[in-house]
DNA sequence: GCTGTATATACGCTTAGGCGGATAATGTCA
DNA sequence: TGACATTATCCGCCTAAGCGTATATACAGC
């Protein structure tokens, strides 16, 4: 299911593509998510290591969640895909 | 699948219940994602909206992961439980 | 009780996130 | 090409994350 984040430019390429997709611009999800335009395009372009609490809204901006799942180490599974 | 976190307070409870089930001690962690035990203890504690970088270190030393997921607006689904 | 282990707090310090505000690039389209 | 919309950068400033170090509780087991 969800995207796996393991760096910040995990993050910005997530947050990109939902607002895309979404037809949003990121002055919209800085607005819902209380916070400047130009944080969407640090954040965006993975320039920062946004606080935890800022992610959160940005993601919630956009309707998306953060999630904690076990890391695999399992082979490829078919099945999930 | 995994947890979903909407505030710290749901990423400490996660990262201690993982690490319990682990039986790993907040300095094992703190070592793990080169941190000092007591930001662990925070993090745990909800008491810090830690940095992005540094919760994935953390969950890293767990052998977990972050992932963006869709918000589920969708009612109660029996069968993913 | 006492002793060792684990977790929670404290203090001063450095670094970097985020702000307001503005401007520079870049894209887009008639 | 010119006008507009969108995104990327820059400034100074303030706040807080995280550090090192140390200590104070809490939690066992004997």
């Amino acid at each position: 299911m969800g995207k796996v984040i393991r760096s910040n430019k995990d993050l910005g390429a997530a947050i990109r593509l939902a607002r895309k997709q979404q037809n949003l611009r990121q002055v919209d999800v800085a607005q819902k998510a209380s916070v400047r335009q130009a944080l969407v395009s640090d954040i965006e372009n993975g320039a920062t290591t946004a606080k935890l609490d800022t992610v959160m809204r940005v993601l919630a901006a956009l309707d998306l969640d953060l999630s904690v799942v076990p890391r695999r180490t399992t082979a490829f599974d078919p099945t999930e895909y």
